[in-house]
DNA sequence: AATTTGTAGTTGCACAGGAAACTAATTATG
DNA sequence: CATAATTAGTTTCCTGTGCAACTACAAATT
C-alpha cells in the first residue's frame, strides 16, 4: 500500500475527532447543556446502567482511571451525579445519577444524535459501516500492542 | 439509517484516535523523540515546506491559532523551530526548522510510519481509502456548519 | 497470622484544545 | 488623512489526557 505517514494524523486523530469535538460541545451549550463531550461519554454509559464502577467507566471509554476521576469530579460539582462506596470492597466506588443526571438525557441524546445525522449526512450507510470497521479494527490492532486494557475489558 | 448515540463517540473521536495518540506518543519516546504527536503534525508541515506562517500551521491541521502558539513555544523551547518576523507584515512570523529540528525528520518520519502500518495491518487498501473518505466527508459536513475555517483555507 | 502482591481510586506534573480578551500591525472606509 | 475594521499572534482561564507516585484496601502467599 503506498503509505503516507500524514495519513495517520489526517485520518484518525487530526481535525475530524477535532472538529466533531467542537461542534458537538458548541451543540450542547446552544441548548444549555453545561458538560463536554468526554462528561457525554460516561453519563451515555450511566444512562444504560446506573451504579458503575468507575473502572468499569474507565474501561468502556478507553480512558485511564485518573481521567475518570476527574471527570467524575466536574460532574460531581455539578451535582449530575454521586459516588457512592461500596460497603463491600472499600476502594470501590459506585457511580450513580442525580434527579439533576437524569433529567438531561433527553435533551443530551437529542443533540448527540443530530450532531451525529448532520456529521454523516450524504454518506452511504454502507461506506459508515465500513469505516467504524476500519477505525475498531485499528483499534484491535494497536491495543495488542501493550496496553493494559485487554479486549476481553474493552468488549 | 439506524442512528445510536453512542457511534459517534466510538466511532469518531472516541477510544481509538485515543489509542493512537497513545501508542504513537510511546513510540516517540522509544526512539527518545521527546516531540507529542500535536507537535509532530506541525513538523511534518514544515519539514514539506519550511518557513510557513503560524497561520497557515494552523489552517492546515485545524487547530485554534491559540493551540499553534502554544505548540511552537514548545517546539522552540526544544531549539526545534525559530520563529522569524516577517519584516514587510511586521504581524506574521515565519517558522523555521533548525538543525535539529531537521535532523529528527528521519527517525520521526519513520515511527509514525511504522505506527501508521501497524494500526491498518491486515485491512484491506480499500476499505482504508473508504474510512479515509467517510471521515473527510463528515469534516466536510461539519465545517459548512460555521466555523471559521472555510474549506478553501483547508484544502 | 504476617507479609507480599494486586487493585480501585486520587493527586501532581506536563502537555494539549477551545473560547474570549487582548496587543500590535495592516488594510479599508469615510 | 484619520478613523474603523481586520488580521496575526499572544495570553488567560477552564477542561481533558498520560504517566507516575501515592493511599487505602483486598486477596494471595508463605
Amino acid at each position: 500500500m503506498n503509505i503516507r505517514e500524514e495519513d495517520i494524523y489526517n485520518f484518525i486523530i487530526g481535525r475530524t475527532p477535532i472538529l466533531v469535538n467542537r461542534i458537538l460541545l458548541r451543540n450542547f451549550r446552544k441548548e444549555k447543556l453545561d458538560i463536554t463531550m468526554e462528561q457525554w461519554s460516561l453519563l451515555d454509559l450511566l444512562w444504560k446502567k446506573d451504579g458503575c464502577t468507575q473502572h468499569e467507566l474507565g474501561a468502556r471509554t478507553f480512558r485511564e482511571k485518573a481521567s475518570i476521576t476527574r471527570l467524575l469530579d466536574k460532574l460531581e460539582q455539578q451535582n449530575i451525579v454521586i459516588r457512592v462506596p461500596d460497603r463491600r470492597d472499600r476502594r470501590v466506588r459506585f457511580v450513580y445519577l442525580t434527579a439533576k443526571g437524569k433529567s438531561i438525557e433527553e435533551t443530551a441524546t437529542r443533540v448527540v444524535r443530530e450532531t451525529y445525522k448532520h456529521a454523516i449526512a450524504g454518506i452511504p450507510e454502507e461506506q459508515v459501516l465500513i469505516c467504524k470497521r476500519v477505525l475498531n479494527q485499528v483499534f484491535e490492532n494497536l491495543a495488542e500492542e501493550g496496553d493494559h486494557w485487554t479486549a476481553c475489558e474493552t468488549a
